[in-house]
DNA sequence: GCGACAG
DNA sequence: ATCTTGTCGC
């Protein structure tokens, strides 16, 4: 895969994106996180799925996959490093979340279809991007209290997103749609699933997960 | 050409 | 993401 095709592919693919409501609220929430590590100068991800009930957020599921991987990380690119991962990982899943959580954008990227829209379209289902940090877009401005949001927009000025704070004192969450979801609902869900820590429980506990069983995983070999 | 740049 | 210990502050 070469990265002129791989643009290629995003610049189709955003065409298929679709934003509706969310119907009812989901039983079953997904979220999704990677970690990465050297052996013998081959690099190999390991992708975690945690499947969380809702609002509850009780432990139902959780899946990983370690994976080589070859192409490198490239800002805008990143479904092509770590969505091949999340899809075989995926696919070993015995529930069936309603939606998805991604650790990365959703529409709030330079073609509109970050690592959330892209798996969502795989996936034909509501996902949900949420990036600890931009990619792209403005921000009308800074949230600094809990709950305070503000559109993130393109330079047509058009909302792409949201920059939501999730806890007092600390930089705020970039959260954008994926796909078969409102920025609405999007951000109605992110809040819902707060469980007093910056990062929704979803794929905070995928990433705990991904740092854990990647540490287990040398220190036994 | 220069700066920006998810994880 | 990853390399890495302690440390300042809510």
């Amino acid at each position: 895969m070469e990265a002129d095709e791989a643009l290629d592919i995003q610049r189709e693919l955003v065409n298929h994106l679709r934003f509706s409501p969310l119907g009812q609220m989901p039983r079953l929430i997904a979220g999704v996180d990677s970690s990465f590590f050297t052996v013998d100068g081959n690099e190999y991800i390991l992708t975690v799925i945690v499947v969380l009930s809702f609002p509850d957020l009780e432990y139902v599921e959780k899946k990983y996959l370690t994976n080589r991987v070859n192409f490198p990380y490239i800002p805008g690119l990143l479904t092509f490093r770590e969505g091949p991962s999340f899809v075989k990982t995926w696919k070993r899943l015995h529930s069936e979340p309603e939606v998805v959580f991604f650790d990365g954008q959703g529409t709030a990227h330079p073609r509109g279809l970050g690592l959330a829209s892209h798996m969502g379209l795989f996936l034909e289902r509501p996902t949900i991007g949420v990036a600890k940090s931009r990619l792209y877009g403005t921000p009308d401005d800074i949230p600094k209290k809990l709950g305070e949001w503000f559109p993130l927009r393109n330079p047509d000025k058009e909302i792409i997103g949201s920059v939501i704070c999730t806890k007092k004192d600390t930089k705020p969450l970039y959260i954008s749609p994926g796909h078969l979801i409102t920025l609405e609902d999007t951000m109605r869900l992110v809040m819902s699933c707060l469980n007093g820590y910056k990062i929704p429980e979803p794929t905070r506990q995928a990433h705990i997960l991904t740092q854990r069983i990647k540490r287990e995983k040398q220190t036994e070999q």
